[in-house]
DNA sequence: ATTTATCTACGAAAATATTCGTAATAAAAT
DNA sequence: ATTTTATTACGAATATTTTCGTAGATAAAT
């Protein structure tokens, strides 16, 4: 069996752990519609790509197999959860990204999306206290 | 023609980029001994992928083709080069990323970041006086 | 001169990821 | 009771990405 940490989701697959992680568990049925609503949202009466429905079950089903997803059986239907730590996927992601656009430079990248995104100042005060943070561990 | 900003290079595509941008101009032989380096240095007398000449050559016909990458003849052989910028490249697929592993939230990105991965001092003094360039632009 | 090595072009196989159609079943509606 | 609707399972079609084999051309080596 695949150590947990090695595991990679698809592109597919993130788009519905983002949505098991919002929602804790969840129906075929609900991923699917949450999935529609933000084609929907994205892409602004452009495409619109429709999920189909069996698509999205097909998937969860792999994802099942593959433990990144867990399923019990309510009545009926199946309620999904996602198997794997939103946190933890991430922190697996970013090093991948890291190493593939940034040459493994973690700071390269913080430094370009502080110098590109929108910022709010509660959100660089959280900032300068994790750096303050860090400082002080360093100069031990 | 695919608008440049829209073209999202494939992972493959990607690690030949990374190679372009820092020889600048390279031959199909070049890029594919880089490859071949990477994958040695990466998987430590492991699994050792073996990338074939010609898949180089492939990869780097197709990626002239999509205009992420030009070339000129030079005697016999082709010299490639990136037709795409390395910030840029970086900024289109930061935004993606961010979607997808982070739900649209830059920040959250930053700060785990910047709680995770090794950050040297001067670091983060660079970080502070970024913050700081931001806080007063802010606070006009 | 002949052979060997090296290059490009390109089709196609292989691997991976995504989408969907159809069947079987069971619940809900009529 | 019958029909309609909603569910899972699953094979297979599509789409995308990656890899490679083969052919043709040219330079280099013998």
């Amino acid at each position: 069996m695949e150590s947990i940490q090695s595991i990679k989701p698809t592109e597919s697959e993130l788009e519905i752990l983002q949505i098991l992680w919002q929602l804790g568990k969840a129906t075929v049925r609900q991923v699917n519609d949450e999935l529609r609503n933000a084609a929907q949202r994205n892409a602004a009466r452009s495409k619109m790509k429709e999920v189909g429905y069996t698509t999205t079950l097909k998937l969860l089903q792999i994802m099942n197999e593959k433990n990144i997803v867990s399923r019990t059986e309510e009545g009926r239907y199946h309620l999904y959860k996602a198997a794997i730590g939103e946190k933890q996927t991430q922190q697996l992601l970013l090093g991948k990204f890291v190493d593939a656009a940034f040459r493994g430079s973690a700071m390269k990248l913080v430094m370009q999306t502080l110098g590109n995104q929108e910022v709010s100042i509660d959100e660089l005060e959280e900032i300068k206290k994790l750096i303050a943070e860090k400082e002080r561990s360093l100069s031990l």
